[in-house]
DNA sequence: TTGACTATGTATAACGT
DNA sequence: TACGTTATACATAGTCA
């Protein structure tokens, strides 16, 4: 029974505002139900109760409804860092962008790996060799550097050895004995060391 | 005055379903407009009247409740080409494997160039002067193929034009003449035709 | 269109169970 | 918590202005 007019603010006790919340729901639905079907209208309803839990109701498709509300207030309801077209096309350039230089990168090393060739010109060929033979040089001086390197690191090496002996002999007091006869007469360390195979042990 | 129960369906007169339209939508706004402040719940409601013409109600913010409606049943309500994160995350990833590639090949051709081998070891230095070594043999072999086959087609050529000549000579049927002399000593046209510029013309 | 009027149907607040 | 009941308040169909 009803005591009175209601004053619309929020009801207090919280079993009262629940079921309260309960039966208006529905009734809002019905309502709004009603509506669509005596004026053939799309309508759609959305309710989050205090307690965050979700109710809706359409009388079509919801997703539909909402999508037509977006178009028609020509807004997205999408979340912050959602991505926008413009910038989705710009990805998609940058990508065509770095397509092609993968493209000229593999063709230009096939070319360099001595592959492809069937549709040069004499010309293009004779680049391309040009080409290659200059790199050759290059990797070979490279390559023949680092020979050098490695020999003087050895040398400095070995120079070392050798005065650390004389000093050692010098303390001991004594002529050097028990060291690797030959060592003396040697003085070019070079023929000593090489890259490959030693010659032999003696 | 209401006669009696009316029926849920379409109502058929026009006019009396616009005015109805008007009437329960109203109506219907405020329920929803109680329902929000009675139990402290957030509420949209969204009507298309049959024209198409757009009716809100919102208890808060309409975007921020369909916002939160999207996000509450992960959806986005975005027009049908509007990107998904999803499909540029795809983008990014393939954006990502496309740089690396770029920068494989760029190193790769950087090495078969001769350039940047500071700090690649002896036994890289060595793989790649292989390589370059079998690029410039495949290259040079594809070169003096195309010479050879350019210097088949000219012999062919001069061939054909010897036949013509005798044949035409035949039909006149006197002793050539005027034909270029020391055609007939040299049987091997090779030595007549060379790439580059011709010795001479006599 | 829009707003009033009003008889009547409906929704629902306050209770029970 | 959820469902009946019921007295009331509210909504609204039909009508007129």
């Amino acid at each position: 029974m009803v005591r009175g007019k209601i004053q619309i603010k929020k009801i207090e006790n919280t079993t009262s505002r629940q079921v309260t919340f309960s039966k208006r729901r529905s009734g809002l639905f019905k309502k709004a139900h009603e509506l669509s079907v005596l004026c053939d209208a799309q309508v759609a309803a959305i309710i989050f109760s205090q307690k965050g839990r979700l109710y809706d109701f359409a009388s079509s498709d919801i997703q539909k409804t909402i999508k037509r509300y977006a178009e028609y207030k020509g807004e997205y309801f999408v979340a912050e860092s959602h991505p926008t077209e413009q910038y989705v096309q710009g990805l998609k350039k940058e990508m065509v962008t770095m397509v092609e230089k993968i493209e000229m990168l593999e063709v230009h090393n096939q070319k360099l790996m001595g592959r492809s060739l069937a549709f040069c010109s004499l010309k293009e060929l004779q680049e391309i060799a040009t080409q290659i033979e200059k790199s050759l040089h290059i990797v070979r001086s490279r390559k023949a550097k680092l020979y050098e390197d490695e020999v003087e690191k050895l040398k400095a090496k070995e120079r070392e050895l050798k005065d650390e002996r004389v000093r050692l002999s010098g303390r001991v007091g004594e002529e050097p004995s028990g060291m690797p006869s030959g060592s003396k007469e040697k003085e070019d360390v070079e023929t000593d060391l090489s890259i490959g195979f030693p010659k032999s042990r003696s």
